[in-house]
DNA sequence: CTAAAATCGGACCTGTAAATCCGATTTAAA
DNA sequence: TTTAAATCGGATTTACAGGTCCGATTTTAG
């Protein structure tokens, strides 16, 4: 469903999203919590920092903290920075284009279903995930 | 959402439930078609033959056809082939075992969304399909 | 019977996501 | 001021899905 780097992202916002305001984590404390390779984790808190979901501390003690309130974090602004932006999955047969005037053979039968994905990470924030399972 | 593979897989079968009962269809032509390499093609449909999706003819004039009829042949039966028996997709951080007892943070949420994929693939057939879009 | 046209299937090549490595830079504690 | 601990970021390597190639086999048209 995600690729692997998007779920690592998820993963670490999730980690951070419970560490609350006790300042920056270190990627190596999180990578090995999480069981992630510490410098793939590292490469992928950067482009969270580009894209101002996360924020980075630097130097001694530094890490990296949320940019914005888990209220105000959508799933999808965690992973669509690893999602091709041209696929936004919405044609299961990978047409380039699929739309209600030019559908492919699927597009009426799947429509709902892909919407229903796109609306979950639009409108799932990662407040909602908070103290759910471990 | 789908891997390339079983993008061409269904695209495929697509194809050949639309060309009805006209024998067989040569790899080639289904190739050159639909866009597909046609040596790549040639592996997918052997996938779908030993899974029993489609029937294969040799010889001259030999090719490939549906082995049921598309009002008995579900997507599911198309794709799963493809895609990884383990991660069944339902996990969305990757857990081994993310079920109601053992719980993700992310599986309350991500329940209901899941399920309409997968009930998406079991229960819509090819003929559901046929004759939409183009 | 022969030859052409097709699948079969294993070995091999390739492009890209995933992962690693390492030096440069930044910062705070001692 | 020095040093340790952290991010930064580009170059490189690895693993695997995707794709190619080709010889063996099967079958039918002529």
């Amino acid at each position: 469903m995600l690729s692997q780097t998007a779920e690592y992202a998820l993963r670490a916002v999730l980690y951070l999203a419970a560490r609350g305001e006790t300042g920056a984590v270190g990627v190596e404390a999180m990578a090995g919590e999480l069981g992630i390779p510490p410098s793939y984790l590292s490469k992928t808190c950067q482009v969270l920092v580009r894209h101002g979901v996360l924020e980075s501390v630097r130097g001694r003690s530094g890490g990296f903290r949320l940019a914005l309130a888990p209220e105000r974090l959508r799933l999808a602004c965690v992973v669509d920075p690893f999602e091709d932006e041209t696929e936004r999955r919405h044609c299961l047969l990978g047409r380039a284009t699929c739309s209600d005037q030019h559908a492919c053979a699927a597009h009426a039968s799947w429509k709902a279903t892909s919407e229903q994905i796109a609306r979950y990470f639009r409108t799932t924030t990662v407040a909602d995930l908070q103290g759910r399972g471990r």
